[in-house]
DNA sequence: ATTATTTATACCCTAATAGGTATAATTTCA
DNA sequence: TGAAATTATACCTATTAGGGTATAAATAAT
């Protein structure tokens, strides 16, 4: 079972964008319509999540998950399978 | 139910990159480890799906899911539903 | 210190993804 | 053309994500 991993690129996102704008979990929650459990496995970086969950909320930010360069992060992250 | 976007930025990357390989949908899937059937669904901009199963494609191009600012692809998109 | 708020963990249930496979449609190439 | 290869669609099943909720831990505020 893959581990979970608070600091990949998703969850660091998720998080920092809710701070900036000074909401909780459940009001993140609240406005983008997805569960507060959903949340919170978000933004712990749980592996597996579905895309368009992910994009309901990023959508709330303007954002949207896309392909990008593997981050050294990520690139850690891959050793300790 | 929402509709299916072969132009969502997703499936047109891994359409995009595979080709410039010249890979056939069952070659990618035979070597990033993922179903031939979801290398499709990934292609045909299937609306929701697994991020871990779109990362183990990605990673064979050295890409990552990540959130980045939505594109008039998907600006457009979102009028339709 | 105490209380209130926020975040984290655990459990059960339902719905939907991903896989496999078979078949049809489309494209490629000799 | 026609055959082979590639891509697309359909059906069935097992696995698991996500929702809800209850509880525990951690943080903030007074």
């Amino acid at each position: 079972m893959k581990t979970w991993n608070r600091n990949n690129p998703i969850a660091q996102f998720i998080r920092k964008r809710r701070k900036d704008l000074n909401l909780t979990q459940f009001e993140l929650s609240d406005t983008t319509g997805v569960g507060l459990r959903f949340v919170r496995e978000l933004e712990q970086g749980k592996p597996n999540l579905m895309t368009d969950k992910i994009n309901q909320v990023l959508l709330f930010f303007g954002h949207e998950l896309t392909p990008n360069p593997i981050s050294d992060a990520t690139r850690r992250n891959l050793g300790e399978q």
